[in-house]
DNA sequence: TTGTGTCCCTAACAAGCGTTAGGTAGCTTG
DNA sequence: CAAGCTACCTAACGCTTGTTAGGGACACAA
């Protein structure tokens, strides 16, 4: 098991190690001391910082949500009000993805690990995912007004399938850049294959 | 635990239970005590059938492969040679759709769990996954001969993507049928939202 | 009847799991 | 200096895990 050389305190330390292996195994198929030992610490020493390998994964997933929430914001405010709505998707879906593959593992462990978590994890999440799934509703209904709820609903989900499944095969030094992805992905969305 | 009523001969009880489970909890998250429970016997009668868990989830996840490539393939027979573009995806999106939703849990298990298996499981499946992988990329290479290999690979993972991911939300006994979404999916990939 | 094979059982194993108890070194504060 | 806090340790706990050994009940063939 390879130590991580990277971050400060021990903390962080912790959350990063139990984050990338539940991105890579799920988080059934990781261990404590597996955590335990990418942090460089021993699997006792893990209840310093949490309580249990629950809220451990608890404590990954909305670490996950809030970097989304905070990508879903920080794009808002860099756009104006009059932005074309091809602009605005796609710099929404740049946003996503960057949450995904460029700002730590967090929201690729969320993404990638959610569907599969205990009933008690997930419904300590659900408030948060059920935040950032408002932002996206609100976003398809401005941008989308003669599409009924129903239909908005489906091609949200349409869409977030689409990006969220990258995570099973895009690499950040692959042939294809993150600004690439996301313009193919928006653009597809927006008009299809043909255009 | 509950123990399943339907379903015959011994082994593909076990290999039905094992399915169901490993599309809620995942593989790690299942244990053999509880795939045997829900077959309806004990855990170490499972090694009458299989060699180890792992050799089972293999099976599953082999299992779910024949059923993919099998409704592309009964796909391929229905369609002429001279139908449209968007006849033949939809008729190959919900054939993948109905693979995964209509006929048994092992095509669900091998969508949903496939990302977090051992390495050594997946290494056994992936001649399978490429053959599958092959059917596609010949279909999207016909249907669409503008474009060039790469753009018909990211074109094939965002369509793969929004599919697979519909094994999160989608229930048969929902408000959208499965004919509904394939509608939408297809018409989605082909002519973007607004259409 | 006697074998042979299928299908399942009980009982138990070693290994690994999440978790707890209690201790130690070092820094910080009074 | 003493007290207290932080961050880690060693050692061990009870429990569950995948797996194995060995046996019993039924079916069918010789």
């Amino acid at each position: 098991m390879v130590a991580l050389t990277t971050q400060a305190t021990g903390r962080s330390r912790v959350l990063d190690a139990a984050a990338d292996l539940f991105v890579a195994q799920g988080y059934a198929g990781t261990t404590l001391r597996q955590i335990a030992a990418t942090a460089g610490i021993k699997a006792s020493s893990v209840y310093h910082h949490f309580d249990s390998k629950e809220a451990l994964y608890v404590a990954v997933l909305k670490q996950g949500m809030v970097v989304m929430t905070d990508a879903f914001a920080a794009t808002q405010t860099k756009l104006g009000p009059g932005d074309d709505v091809s602009v605005q998707l796609l710099a929404h879906v740049r946003a996503h993805l960057g949450a995904v593959f460029e700002h730590g593992p967090y929201t690729a462990a969320h993404v990638s690990s959610f569907s599969s978590a205990p009933q008690s994890v997930r419904s300590q999440v659900v408030p948060e995912r059920d935040n950032y799934e408002r932002m996206w509703s609100a976003l398809f209904a401005q941008c989308f007004p003669s599409l009924d709820s129903q239909a908005l609903r489906l091609h949200r989900l349409i869409l977030f399938g689409a990006m969220n499944a990258a995570c099973e095969w895009f690499r950040l030094d692959g042939a294809v850049s993150l600004d690439e992805l996301s313009a193919a992905i928006s653009n597809q969305f927006l008009n299809g294959v043909s255009s």
